[in-house]
RNA sequence: UGUCCUGUGGUGUAAUUGGCAACACGCCUGACUCUGGAUCAGGAAAGUGAAGGUUCGAGCCCUUCCAGGACAACCA
């Protein structure tokens, strides 16, 4: 009974619905052991995320267990610092392997036994052909493949070449090692694929040592079986992979436990690319500002951007599981980070594009401390103080001289008011020789003092606002869309490169912030009333500090804007 | 001229395994408000890829068809 999932468990799904079913019939001895298996060749991006909810939510939910292991077969690819980023961002997703860290690389040896195994068993056989003639002999989907003329080799001439292989006596690309199915089958994957082939390059764990490295069909299936892995959880395209990966588990197999291979349907989301490949190219040709620049897709930079691990995980939860290719709407994810962060995010006041402001009844020199809430939606958070002086700053955006009807911000004679402040009514509009406003003189209602109404005035509009004086001056980093197209895979034949938003990176530099701000850890978070959610960026310092935009706050004003 | 997989509002996901198609995002109204945020109330929007069949009754079962996707790396 304690396999049951947890009462008030969230939302199940058909992968659930195996599971359960398996618990069920007492597969396994109802063990439940997932694992979330990254080849460490680049850095983990959100698609990656709903695998890993994935992979380590039904462990979670099912009482079992969750391997982290890195998929790492392929030297030439692979690279430590991949290997140090996917722990960091599977631990800041909130994760735990606890200690079951493991690699591929760590069943070479075993692998190697098993393969010597299958040729023993006269079912796997060293191929001397070239590439090209083994791709040319395997033929089409609709038309069956040709058996190599090396299918028959004997078994200790195998063995030998084999051994010559693993020694290291071969040039790359000179003979492969081929398990020996059938090169007829309809599943192209079944036509004598390869397990073995000779890579001479340094591996980052094993050095070396090795001259020869498994195929991932060979190597997953395997190491799923050696970890004692029971559902195998992957993305659709291993599909067709499936009869392969159970022939080899069947092959190996000496009990009645076997690991079970699902697929379901991998993340993809509007405006947004998803390739390792070409978001590796956007790294390597400085198109963005790194693998965490707060524009990609990455975890490590929807972090830097100022995501939280609940948002994201919140989304995959709200994305589901299925078979289905879709696409889901970024507005979904950008929901999830307003639903967490409108919770929990200090408030403060900051303005993006200042206008100054001054108040002419008001004494000069004189520093006010106005008393704010910091977060609406929870009051254990408390109040803070927010010094207000004779000269201010508003957002540009809050004053029209000739204001459309629907417009209730400050206008030429309007009463509005500061929040947490005073009314102020526009009396003058100041402008330089080219006709652009540069100040704003006002005047305030003292009676109106912490923003109150004590006769009852109704203003229509409330401002936020910074000190002209005490305030922190930052850089602040506005984002939007990385690409201009909603869905990229519609344009296969156009260059990613030309599908860029160029546009997707505003930087103001002079924008003002109340005091609180001050010595903000980096990756704080703030909401900066009226405008959104912000987050202080890594680079951020003491002495030129730099804020991120998360994502903006709803704005219906805007939306009337651009009907 | 193959094998495997998938078709439910704009998007994503559900439907107690045959019983009035639900939820979320998005969109539109309105209320409230010291954030044009949040919250609250309401609305438009699919008849389930198509056609047949079984049944009192089909998104769920059967048949045929259509559309889309995956598979021919010494990648994973």
């Amino acid at each position: 009974m304690n396999n049951a999932p947890e009462s008030g468990a969230k939302t199940t799904n058909f992968i659930h619905q195996i599971v359960e079913n398996d618990l069920m019939e007492g597969r396994n001895n109802k063990r439940i052991h997932t694992r979330f298996p990254p080849e460490p060749n680049g850095y983990l991006h959100i698609g990656h995320a709903k695998a890993i909810c994935l992979d380590f939510g039904t462990a979670e939910k099912y009482g079992g267990k969750c391997n982290l292991r890195f998929d790492d077969t392929n030297p030439s690819k692979e690279d430590q610092e991949y290997v140090d980023s996917i722990q960091e961002d599977v631990r800041w997703l909130g994760f735990d392997w606890e200690d079951r860290l493991y690699y591929a690389s760590d069943n070479f040896d075993k692998l190697y036994e098993f393969a010597v195994e299958l040729i023993k068993r006269g079912k796997a056989y060293i191929d001397d052909q070239p590439a090209d003639v083994i791709s040319e002999q395997r033929g089409t989907p609709t038309r069956p493949g040709i058996e190599s003329p090396y299918r028959n080799r004997s078994v200790e001439e195998n063995l030998m070449l084999f051994e010559k292989m693993k020694a290291g006596e071969f040039p790359n690309g000179h003979c492969v090692l081929r398990a020996k199915i059938d090169m007829a089958s309809p599943n192209m994957h079944m036509r004598d694929p390869l397990m073995y082939r000779i890579i001479h390059a340094e591996h980052h764990r094993t050095g070396n040592k090795w001259s020869i490295y498994p195929m991932y069909d060979f190597a997953h299936g395997e190491c799923d079986y050696f970890e004692g892995i029971t559902h195998s959880l992957c993305t659709l395209e291993f599909e067709i992979h499936r009869p392969l990966y159970d022939w080899f588990v069947n092959e190996l197999a000496t009990s009645e436990y076997r690991p079970r291979q699902i697929e379901f349907s991998r993340l993809n989301l509007t405006y947004t690319m998803m390739s390792k490949r070409k978001l590796l190219q956007l790294v390597e040709e400085k198109l963005v500002s790194g693998w965490d620049d707060p524009r990609m897709p990455t975890i490590c930079g929807l972090r830097r951007r100022g995501y939280t691990p609940e948002s994201i995980r919140n989304f995959v939860e709200k994305v589901g599981i299925t078979k289905t290719e879709g696409i889901i709407d970024v507005a979904l994810l950008e929901h999830s980070v307003r639903e967490d962060l409108n919770k929990t995010a200090q408030r403060v006041m900051g303005v993006l594009n200042p206008i100054k402001v001054v108040i002419t009844n008001y004494p000069e020199g004189k520093v006010e401390m106005m008393e704010a809430i910091n977060n609406p939606e929870d009051e254990s958070m408390g109040t803070r103080q927010v010094p207000f002086t004779r000269e201010l700053y508003i957002e540009r955006e809050d004053f029209m001289e000739e204001p459309p009807k629907k417009f209730f911000r400050l206008s030429p004679g309007a009463e509005v008011r500061l929040r947490y402040a005073y009314f102020i009514t526009c009396n003058e509009v100041i402008k330089d020789e080219q006709g652009n406003i540069t100040e704003l003189r006002c005047t305030y209602d003292p009676a109106s003092y912490g923003g109150n109404s004590p006769d009852g005035r109704k203003v229509k509009a409330t401002l936020h606002w910074v000190s002209a004086t005490e305030n922190v001056e930052a850089e602040i980093r506005l984002y939007d869309r990385l690409l201009m197209v909603q869905d990229p895979s519609e344009y296969k034949d156009v260059d990613f490169r030309d599908m860029l938003n160029p546009e997707s990176l505003k930087v103001l530099k002079k924008c003002y912030i109340e005091p609180f701000v001050y010595n903000a850890k980096p990756l704080s978070h703030f909401q900066f009333e009226r405008m959104g959610y912000f987050c202080v960026d890594t680079s951020s310092t003491t002495e030129k500090m730099v804020f991120n935009r998360t994502v903006s706050l709803k704005d219906t004003w805007a939306k009337q804007q651009n009907q």
